[in-house]
DNA sequence: ATACCATATAAGCACTCCTAATGGGCATTA
DNA sequence: TAATGCCCATTAGGAGTGCTTATATGGTAT
């Protein structure tokens, strides 16, 4: 391949123009330096490309075919530029969310919608999945930015806590009696507990938290979402342990109460995640921008 | 655009190899040159493309899109260089030759056969007309070589004669009793004479030469082809003025008879016409090569 | 014949890229 | 866990190349 590829570039300002001085102005050069660089292409390439004459340059044949390809080229190397800044203009790409269904149902709908609304160009792809899951997708690229339940512990991560979330303990109508006075721990653990699955990050916290306490629980119904332990709850099956936040309709429609705890859970968040060392894309950015814009007061 | 197009060039490497360094090996650069180019490339067009890691590099979802451009762009450069090898080793291509009628059927035919059997893969594009006209089309580059009747009188072309001829006198049986004495130019003007149109060079040449002996003629036919004026002068309708070399078919089978002529007309060059300061095409240099090849020993 | 326009050529200078060396992050191996 | 190796980022200094300015040459039009 030839030397320079810029070379290319002044053969196709030359080839358009058929003038040495003409593509000169065209590329902010002068004169003499198309001049040489023409030389130097043809000298490369041991092929004449264009014939001098007084009032003008002239393709010759063999610069007429190569023409045709460079011309070509250099169209796509344009189109290539247009679709970059399309990119960072956020007309165009895409966005790769992982989050957990929980967060993705109670919590990020809205700012999906907002978002795609201020940019329709941009295709979503949400990834759900356990936030281990969600973290090993973010590793390995799968996705660009991940919305957890913290804590998570991990030195690879950028945690940025974005709305925060209070664990609470919930039930149907038949266990109104346990409102009269604020349990203790120890007594929610004799309670019949509905918990999330072992392996959900909310459960762990809740749990881990019950063990530094020195409280085993051992829940009664494990279930795969939060939708389905607000269920269950309802129909009196149990004692659910629940987000406050994502309980509100249950609990201002009369369906759920919640159990007044001797010490609350501390709270913790919902936190944005993103490798460390590895810069957010541009739609990326603009998203947890509009979160953060948003939950400003909340984290 | 992008201030250096070489820029994509290490682009190009790295996308493919997913490795600055093994990019900076396959392009005989050093690794930092490799890093500053990427760099430099990011920097102008506002857009991170790669996502660095230890172990290697991975194609942002903005460079994946710029890197199917700069791909294609890269693919067509190299198949015009390509292209242009071809062109250069003439296994493709067109020769354009501006010729006579006469000449080419007289003497540019095994010319072209041999340059056809040598390179086929080269388009032969014979223009014919009058001398003049393909002077024309020389300087307006519609063919690149010319085989005119010399003499020509043109500062612009570069003339080579390459053939030597002879302006003879023939006749047909009829004739005969015109052998007994060498013709002088003045009993010649006397004869019925058999000529090409004024407009041909030929024709030209010998009545200029005529002339200039204070001799004026008058032909009683004026015919488009050499061809003609032999089948005419065989039916004995008068005395033509024919080129020896390309009238020997004739004469050895005893159609016609050359009068002797007391002083001959002096020789005249077949010659290969091209433009002064514009260099033959690869095609044209070597069939040009060709002729000269053979007719070595009579310029 | 002169003036103008085009390309070609020459010499000096700025800039880029190379060489060489350093540092940090991660993975593999002892 | 410490040691080693690989990869990318960064820096400084020096060699080479392309660019610019200035000038030359050829051809055409007035």
């Amino acid at each position: 391949m030839v030397s320079k590829l810029d070379l290319y570039r002044v053969f196709f300002h030359v080839g358009d123009k058929k003038s040495f001085s003409a593509a000169a102005r065209e590329l902010y050069m002068t004169q003499p330096a198309v001049s040489q660089s023409i030389s130097q292409l043809e000298r490369e390439l041991e092929t004449r490309l264009f014939d001098r004459s007084p009032k003008g340059v002239k393709l010759t044949y063999e610069g007429a075919q190569l023409y045709d390809y460079v011309q070509s080229a250099m169209n796509l190397l344009e189109a290539g530029e247009q679709k970059i800044q399309e990119l960072r203009n956020l007309d165009a790409g895409e966005l790769r969310l992982g989050v957990g269904d929980t967060i993705s149902r109670y919590f990020l709908m809205p700012f999906l919608e907002m978002f795609h609304e201020q940019f329709p160009g941009i295709k979503l792809k949400i990834v759900n999945g356990t936030t281990l899951e969600i973290c090993d997708q973010l590793k390995s690229r799968g996705v660009d930015v991940a919305i957890c339940n913290l804590p998570l512990d991990d030195d690879a991560l950028e945690l940025r806590p974005c709305y925060r979330i209070q664990d609470v303990f919930v039930a149907g109508k038949d266990y109104a009696h346990l409102l009269d006075h604020p349990l203790t721990l120890a007594e929610i653990a004799q309670l019949p507990l509905i918990l999330l699955e072992p392996n959900s990050n909310s459960r762990k916290y809740v749990e881990d938290y019950l063990l530094s306490k020195g409280v085993r629980i051992a829940p009664e119904f494990e279930l795969g979402s939060h939708d389905l332990l607000l269920a269950f709850a309802e129909i009196n099956l149990g004692v659910a342990c629940v987000t406050r936040e994502f309980s509100q309709g249950y609990v201002e429609a009369g369906k759920l109460i919640e159990l007044p705890l001797a010490e609350p859970i501390p709270e913790r968040s919902i936190g944005i995640c993103s490798l460390k060392h590895v810069p957010l894309s541009p739609a990326s950015m603009k998203f947890v921008e509009i979160i953060e814009g948003i939950v400003d007061d909340n984290r």
